[in-house]
DNA sequence: GGAGTTTTGAGCTACGTACCTCATTTTTAG
DNA sequence: CTAAAAATGAGGTACGTAGCTCAAAACTCC
C-alpha cells in the first residue's frame, strides 16, 4: 500500500540495501546480471526515489546561473522582479541564484560569460541571448561538463540546449496579426517597431503578424519595420514622421521593447484615438497604458511563470528527471483592459 | 551562510532541542519568556522550517478531498484528466486524492457527502459546488474540525473557504463582451446561451458581458439567456429558433457548458459563418471549433494550472505556511486559432 | 524549608536516502 | 586447485526534523 522504498527494492531483488544503492547511483562494482535484478524490482515494484530525503541525505543545491541581457528595459526589471519573489518561495529550496547581466550586442563578451560557468560552480544555466556559432560552443562545452542548460525565452534550436522555455513567436506574431486585422475598422497601413530586426525573436513575430495579415486581411497593407536600435529619442522621431505623413494609417504594432517611445509619438502626433496599438509584454507602462485605452491589446508571457519554470526544469535536468511538459508550456497570453491580471 | 537548523536556533536562544521542538510545534510547558527567546532566535536567524525533513519525519501525508459536480461534462471531463496527470508528478508527492461526485442541482445530496467528510481521514478538501446556506454550514463544520477548504472554480464567499481557485467571473463576462464588441463588423443582436442562470458563474458573466456591451457597444443589443437546464436537444432547438426568427443576429456568447447544441443549430442554421461566436472553456469541441473557423474565441482557464494550484494551495494551509499568491493566481486567457496551446 | 508542580535538558529513535568501511562470499584467471 | 580479483553484504553515520522518555532543575505555595 504504501510507497515502497530501497528496503523493500532490497528485499524483492533478493539482494542487499548497499547492492540497491550501488544501482541506483550509477556506481561501478557490480554484476550485469544483478543491476537486472534490481532494475527489475525498481518495474515491479514502482518505486519512484523520494527526491527530498535524497536531497537530505546528500545535502544537495541546485547552484543556478541565469544569464540575462544587462540594461535597463523595463521587461528585464519584471525579470528581475519576478526572480526575487521566486527567491522567496517554496520552489527555490536548496537553490542558489547568480544572475550574469551580459551586453545583448556583445557575442564575445556573451562567451566570455559563458566559459566563466564551471560545472564546479553551477548546476544548471539558464540563458537569455542571442545565438551565435561562439554561443553555441560555449553551450556545447556546458553540456560536457556536465552542466543542464535551457534557453529561455529566445530559444537556442541549433545548439545542444536541454530545453526551451518560452513562446512560439512565430504564433504570438499571427496572434498580433488577427487581433489588428479584427480591431481595425478601416483599410489601411500598420506601422511595427522593434528594437532590432536582427534579432530571432522580432523576425518570427513579423512572420507570423504578415502572413495572417496577408491571408484574412487584403484590406491592410503592413509598413517595413522601423528599428530603434535601442535609441528611444530616435525611435520617437522616427515613429511621428511616419504617422504625420501617412493619413491612412490605422494601427501601430510594437513587436519589441521601446513600447514607450511609440507611445510618446502617438501621443505627440495627436492620432493615439484613432489607432489601434498592439504591444509585446506586459510591463508597468503597457499596463498603464492599456488602462487609459491606449493600447488595445497586449501580446504577454507570464514572467513569474517563466521564472518558475525555468528553476523547475532546471532542477529536473540536474535530477535527470523527466520536466513536466504541461505544467512547463509557457502561454501566449492576450491582455487587454478587461482581463488584465 | 547556511540555512540555520534548529540546532542553530537552540544555540542562539540559549536553551535546549527538546525546547526549540516544544516551541516550534506549539507544544504545551513551556514559559511565556522562554518562548519569545526562542521566536527571537528564529527571527534573529530567519529560520525556515525544512518542511520535506519534517514530512520525512512525521510520516505526513496530505489527504485531499476534491468534491466535483458528476456528469458527463467536457469540462469535468478535462478536470480529471488534469488530475490524473497530476497524480503522476512531483506536486503529489505525500498527496493522496479523493474524488467526490456529487449531483450538482441536488443541495441535500452535496450536503450529505459534506458531512461525510472527516478530519480523521482528511486533511483539506477542494470544493465546487454551488453556494447554499447549508453548504455555508457544512464548510464552518469543517473548518472547527481543522480541515482546509479551498472553493474552485466558483467562489464561496460567504463562507469560511480559506482560499479561491478561480476567476473573476464578471471580467471575464467583461472581456467576452469586449471581443464581442470589437469582432462584430455591424449592428444587430447578440444570443447568450448558458445552463442556467440561477448560477452564480453564469450571472456574474452575463452582467460583465452586458456592462461592456452597453458602455461600449451601442449598436449591439443582447438577448435575452436562452436556458438549457442540461437538456442538449431543448437549446438546439431554442437556439435554432431565435437564430431562424433573428435576421439581424451577429453573434453568439455560449456563458456556461453547452458549446456543442449551440454550435449543431447554428451549423444547422447555415449562418454560423456570418456569425461571431465566443464560448468559455477550452475542451476538445470548443478546440475543433477554433481550428474550424467555427468560434473565434473561447474565455479559458488554464484547468491544469487549476489543478496544480488547489494541490499547491491545500498543502500549504495543511502546512500553516502562507501561500504564494502570485502563482496561484487564475488568468482570463482569450485562446484563439492563432494563440491554441 | 519542604513538598509539589512546572519547566527544561539530554538523549534516543525514526523517516528515506546517500555514502562509507570492512568483512565475506563468489567468480575468474593461471 | 589456488591465488587474486571482483562482487556482495552487514552495518554504521549523516542529513533536518518530529516526537518520545526520563531525569534534573527551577519555580510555587503553604
Amino acid at each position: 500500500m504504501n510507497k515502497p522504498t530501497v528496503h523493500d527494492i532490497a528485499k524483492e531483488a533478493g539482494v542487499s540495501l548497499a547492492t540497491v544503492d550501488r544501482v541506483l547511483n550509477a556506481r561501478p562494482g557490480v554484476r550485469e546480471r544483478t543491476v537486472a535484478k534490481v532494475h527489475a524490482a525498481v518495474e515491479n515494484l514502482g518505486y519512484v526515489r523520494d527526491t527530498h530525503a535524497a536531497n537530505l541525505a546528500r545535502k544537495r543545491t541546485y547552484r543556478l546561473a541565469f544569464v540575462l541581457p544587462e540594461g535597463p528595459s523595463q521587461f528585464s526589471e519584471s525579470l528581475k522582479q519576478a526572480f526575487k519573489e521566486v527567491f522567496g518561495s517554496q520552489i527555490a529550496d536548496r537553490v542558489t541564484f547568480k544572475m550574469l547581466l551580459v551586453p545583448i550586442n556583445d557575442p564575445h563578451a556573451i562567451v566570455r560569460t559563458l566559459k566563466g560557468i564551471q560545472a564546479s560552480h553551477f548546476d544548471g544555466v539558464a540563458l537569455m541571448v542571442p545565438e551565435t556559432p561562439q554561443v553555441r560552443d560555449a553551450i556545447a562545452h556546458l553540456k560536457e561538463e556536465g552542466v543542464a542548460v535551457t534557453a529561455l525565452l529566445s530559444d537556442l534550436p541549433n545548439s545542444q540546449r536541454d530545453y526551451f522555455i518560452g513562446i512560439d513567436n512565430v504564433a504570438a506574431g499571427r496572434t498580433a496579426g488577427m487581433l489588428m486585422g479584427r480591431f481595425v475598422k478601416k483599410p489601411g497601413a500598420i506601422l511595427v517597431t522593434t528594437t532590432s530586426i536582427r534579432s530571432r525573436d522580432s523576425l518570427e513575430r513579423r512572420l507570423g503578424f504578415d502572413a495572417v495579415i496577408g491571408a484574412d486581411f487584403p484590406d491592410i497593407t503592413v509598413l517595413p519595420t522601423l528599428e530603434s536600435y535601442d535609441d528611444p529619442r530616435r525611435m520617437e522621431e522616427a515613429v511621428l514622421e511616419v504617422v504625420l505623413s501617412r493619413p491612412k494609417l490605422v494601427g501601430a504594432y510594437s513587436m519589441g521593447s521601446g513600447n514607450t517611445p511609440l507611445l510618446r509619438a502617438l501621443r505627440r502626433s495627436g492620432k493615439l484615438d484613432d489607432l489601434v496599438v498592439i504591444a509585446h509584454e506586459l510591463t508597468p507602462a503597457t499596463r498603464l497604458a492599456l488602462q487609459h485605452g491606449e493600447v488595445d491589446a497586449v501580446i504577454s508571457q507570464n514572467v513569474g511563470h517563466l521564472v518558475r519554470s525555468s528553476v523547475r526544469v532546471l532542477r529536473s535536468l540536474c535530477d535527470q528527471v523527466p520536466v513536466f511538459d504541461a505544467q512547463e508550456q509557457v502561454r501566449i497570453e492576450i491582455v487587454t483592459r478587461e482581463n488584465l491580471p
